[in-house]
DNA sequence: TTTGCACCTGCATTTTTTTGCAATAAGCAT
DNA sequence: ATGCTTATTGCAAAAAAATGCAGGTGCAAA
């Protein structure tokens, strides 16, 4: 996979090393559906590796956040949850009562970030972020009056 | 104060106690400064009433989180802050190099709220939000070929 | 291929956050 | 005021996440 070699030399040309642990790490992230938390990469990894500490998951989910491999999304009912950083990207947006969560493409903070630049120079990430509110279904059992 | 008995109402009538405690952990986050994390919460709760445990705070904080009188605030360093919820709402942008912080008026999302409205009937709660990216100097230090 | 340094790992330990449970107390109704 | 129902608390214990350290290992340079 040619794509593996862009990520492996990412890795390396940030002073970091391409162990086979954080390989693993990294493809269980990258192979997953969309997300994953902590666990559900630890039981992946251990599939291949059996004798991997869970210390060695969270040191290396740090690691490839920071080079900006992966995301980290903190879900407002408070799991954190882990996607490869792919082309499409994307935010989420958590409904506070059902906690669904839909996926917004990134066009949508467009003018957003722009004002942002324009007025305080800040430049924004397109990171994920679960922004929180209503979805549609909840927002209209609201209106009919039926209280939670 | 008046606003204080505002505050007690929302809590009972959500089929909440108001108990010394939660009026303790309530009023220390409204009068610090702006933005308090658990152990300084705990802190200056501790001053009024010594026995408490820290398990009460983080209780606390997520009725009160739940009844959104308080917003809850992940930095991108993974600090949790919380915030009282007074009028002037705001977000945070939060900077990945110097994690400096700046708070940004809603009102830049406005539009942004909208139109997520519009196309996916998805309500955005004000909530504040720790969104990354870089900042003004961050960035200029960057243009400057000065890494990291 | 070999060497050397700095990064990484696993393990043990600490710190932080969550949970179960019995006792307590808030606040409505009498 | 008093009693009753049930949310809340403190404590202990569990679970989750972070950290220190000594040995192992990637990998660039010789």
């Amino acid at each position: 996979m040619s794509c593996e070699t862009d990520t492996i030399e990412t890795v390396r040309n940030s002073d970091q090393r391409m162990t086979p642990q954080r390989l693993l790490v990294l493809s269980a992230i990258r192979h997953s559906g969309e997300h994953i938390n902590i666990n559900q990469i630890h039981a992946q990894v251990k599939k291949a590796y059996p004798i991997i500490n869970i210390s060695t998951i969270y040191r290396n989910v740090a690691v490839l956040k920071e080079l900006r491999l992966i995301s980290e999304t903190y879900k407002t009912d408070g799991e954190t949850l882990y996607e490869w950083i792919g082309d499409h990207t994307h935010m989420h947006m958590m409904c506070r009562d059902c906690n669904d969560m839909i996926e917004i493409d990134d066009k949508y903070l467009d003018s957003f970030k722009k004002d942002i630049r324009d007025d305080f120079g800040f430049n924004i990430d397109i990171d994920h972020l679960a922004i929180s509110g209503l979805c549609k279904p909840c927002k209209q059992l609201e209106q009919v009056g039926y209280d939670n």
